[in-house]
DNA sequence: CTGTTAGCGCATTCAG
DNA sequence: CTGAATGCGCTAACAG
C-alpha cells in the first residue's frame, strides 16, 4: 500500500544491471546502450523514480536551495517581492522566514539557513538589526547574500535598493508645492539605513525650500502600532503643529492617521500624510496618503533574484553590487 | 578566507581520535569519557560544526521538512496561517509555495515538495483544483497531507475547516434582520467546496426566512478582480436588483464594491455588502463590508500544523480527521 | 571507553 | 558498452 521512493539500486537489480548503469542512463549518458536506457527510463517511470536531493547533496556542493528572510510576509511590499524571487528562480527551493522585525529571529533564520546550507540568501533587515556578524558569517562560508529595499547601512554588501533619499525629497517637495511648511517626519528605526535616507532628503529638501526645521519635528518609531500611534500623539502635542506628515510607509500612514483621526482631526484635512511603498491595498482605504512612493516591490525581488543567481553561479569572487531600482512618485 | 563547513571527519582527525568518536561525543553519548567529549565540543565550537542535513537525512528516514501550498501569500488570511503553521512547527523547515491559484503551479510544488521528500505538506487548494491526484500521490509515498481553509470537497482528507454554510447563514440572518429581502450571493469557484457550503447555507438561510431565491442571483467569479467585477455588472443589471451581496471574502468584496461605486452606486446604502474572512486591513479600508465572518486564521494554521505534527510522529496510521474551527460574525 | 565497518542514494573513476 | 569500487557526511551495529 505504502509505497517508498524507488532508488537506482532498485531499478538496477529489477533489471539486472549494475548501480551505475541505471545511473547513467539515467543522465542520458551516450556510453549507455540505447536498448538499455530505455529500458530504465521505462521502469523509472513505473516506479515513479525521482533521485534523492540528500544525496546529490553530498556529492554536488549545492543545495539548489536559497533562503529569504524578511520582516513580515503580510506586508505586501515582501510577498509581492517573494513572488518575483520565485519566478526568477525556478529551480531551486526558496525557503522563507520572517524575522518580524526581531533581531534574535532574523539571526536563528540565517543559522538555520546556514545548517542547511544554502547556496545563498536575500535578506530584507529587520527594525532591530544592528549589526551584521549573522550575515557575515554566511559570507565566511562562501554563501552570498544579497540585501534588498532594506539594506544595512554602511556595510559593504550585495545591495538593491531604491533611491530613498531623493524620494523623500520629492515628497517635501510635493507638500511644500502645495504651501505646507509645517512639515514632519515619522520616521522608522534609526539604525535602519532607509530610515537614515528618509531624514537626510527630509532634512534636505527642508534646507532647500527654506522650510523650519524643527528637531522636535522628526521622530522615528519602531514600526509598530502602538509605538507608531504613541508618536502620533506626540508630534500632534507639539506647538505648532505639523501640517504634514512624511510617514515611513503605507502602513505607518494608515497607523498615524487612525490615531490622528481618533484624536479629532480629520486625516489628510488638518494634518496631510504622504509616505513609502504605494501598496496596491491604499486603493481601497479610507485615508490613502495624499501621494506615495513606489517602491516597484516586484522589480526589487527580480534584481535581487537575479544578482543573487549570478553570484551563485559565478565561479570566481564578484565585488559588492549595489543596484538601484527606481522609485515613483504617484498621488492619490 | 573562505572556510567550508567542518564535518566531524575533520574533526576526527585533528584530535587523532576515531570519527565515531567524535560523533558520540557530540551526541554528548555517556559511553565517550568526559575529557574526550569536552575536546570534541571545543574544536567542534572553534571550528563551527554544523552537522549536514543531507547526510542526516540519507540515514535518518526524514527531512524535517514541510511544505506548505496555498494560492497567494499576499492574502493576510494565508500569510497568517504561515505565520501559525511557524510557530507550530519550530526546528522543522517549512517551505512555502504559492499556487496563485493555478492548477499547475499546484501539481509542480507537490512535485517538489515529493522530489524533496518533505516529511509532510499542508495545504489550501487552488481554485482550479478539480481532482486531487496530486496530493493522493504524496500520501501514497507515505507523506502526510493537511488541508485547511481550502478544503477538497468530497474527498476524505485530513481536513481542518470552518463552519462556513453556518456562517453563511448567519450573513443571510444579518441582513433579513435589517429588512434586506433581494440578497444576492457573489460566489468562489464551484468546484471549491468552500463555494459548495456558501452556496448551501445561503439558500437555506433564504428559504428559512422565506426570501425570494432567484438563481440568476447566484454567481460565481475565479477570484480574479476582473471576473469579479464582470460578475457585479450582471448581478446589478438584474431587474429588480439585490439590495444586499454576500460576497465569497474580503477581497471580492473590495472590488465588488469598487465595481459598485463605478457604476454609481453607493456601496452599503444602495447596495450591502457582507463577506467572510474578516482581514484585519479591513478596518483601515473606505468601504468595509457591513459584517464579515471572522475566520480566525492563526488558529485555522495552527491546528492544521498541530494535526500534521501528530501525523509525523506517530508510527501508525492515523485515521481521516476532520477539525472545525469556529467562525465569528464580526459587525463594522 | 573507543575503533572498525557498513550503509543511506548517488555520481564517477577506474577497470574490463 | 558495462560493472566494481570509492566517497560525499553521518549514525549505529558490532568488536574489542
Amino acid at each position: 500500500m505504502q509505497k517508498s521512493q524507488a532508488t537506482i539500486k532498485q531499478i538496477a537489480q529489477e533489471l539486472g544491471v549494475s548501480i551505475s548503469t541505471v545511473s547513467r542512463a539515467l543522465q542520458n549518458n551516450p556510453r549507455i546502450g540505447l536498448r538499455t536506457r530505455e529500458r530504465v527510463w521505462e521502469l523509472a517511470r513505473q516506479l515513479q523514480y525521482r533521485p534523492n536531493p540528500a544525496a546529490l547533496v553530498l556529492k554536488k556542493k549545492h543545495t539548489r536551495t536559497i533562503g529569504v528572510v524578511l520582516p513580515f510576509l503580510k506586508e505586501e511590499f515582501f510577498s509581492t517581492a517573494i513572488t518575483a524571487i520565485e519566478d526568477v528562480l525556478t529551480g531551486y527551493n526558496v525557503v522563507i522566514s520572517q524575522s518580524r522585525d526581531e533581531l534574535e529571529r532574523e539571526k536563528g533564520a540565517l543559522a538555520t539557513f546556514l545548517a542547511s546550507r544554502v547556496d545563498g540568501v536575500i535578506a530584507s533587515i529587520s527594525a532591530e538589526t544592528h549589526h551584521y556578524l549573522h550575515f557575515k558569517e554566511l559570507e565566511s562560508f562562501g554563501i552570498p547574500v544579497v540585501f534588498f529595499d532594506r539594506v544595512p547601512r554602511r556595510l559593504p554588501a550585495h545591495k538593491v535598493r531604491s533611491n530613498i533619499s531623493t524620494a523623500a525629497r520629492e515628497l517635501v517637495d510635493f507638500l511644500a508645492d502645495r504651501g505646507l511648511e509645517r512639515i514632519a517626519l515619522l520616521n522608522g528605526p534609526a539604525q535602519l539605513e532607509v530610515s537614515e535616507e528618509r531624514q537626510q532628503g527630509y532634512l534636505q529638501a527642508m534646507k532647500e525650500r527654506h522650510l523650519p526645521i524643527d528637531p522636535s519635528y522628526v521622530c522615528s518609531s519602531d514600526l509598530s502600532k502602538a509605538d507608531t500611534q504613541a508618536k502620533v500623539d506626540y508630534l500632534l502635542s507639539r506647538e505648532p503643529k505639523p501640517q504634514a506628515i512624511v510617514a515611513f510607509n503605507d502602513y505607518i500612514s494608515l497607523y498615524a492617521m487612525e490615531r490622528t483621526q481618533a484624536l479629532g482631526l480629520i486625516p489628510n484635512q488638518d494634518v496631510y500624510f504622504v509616505s513609502f511603498a504605494n501598496l496596491p491595498m491604499m486603493e481601497y482605504a479610507a485615508h490613502p496618503p495624499l501621494a506615495s512612493v513606489d517602491q516597484f516591490a516586484y522589480t526589487m525581488g527580480e534584481k535581487a533574484a537575479e544578482l543573487l543567481l549570478q553570484l551563485i553561479q559565478s565561479p570566481e569572487e564578484i565585488p559588492y553590487q549595489e543596484l538601484w531600482v527606481e522609485t515613483q512618485l504617484v498621488i492619490h
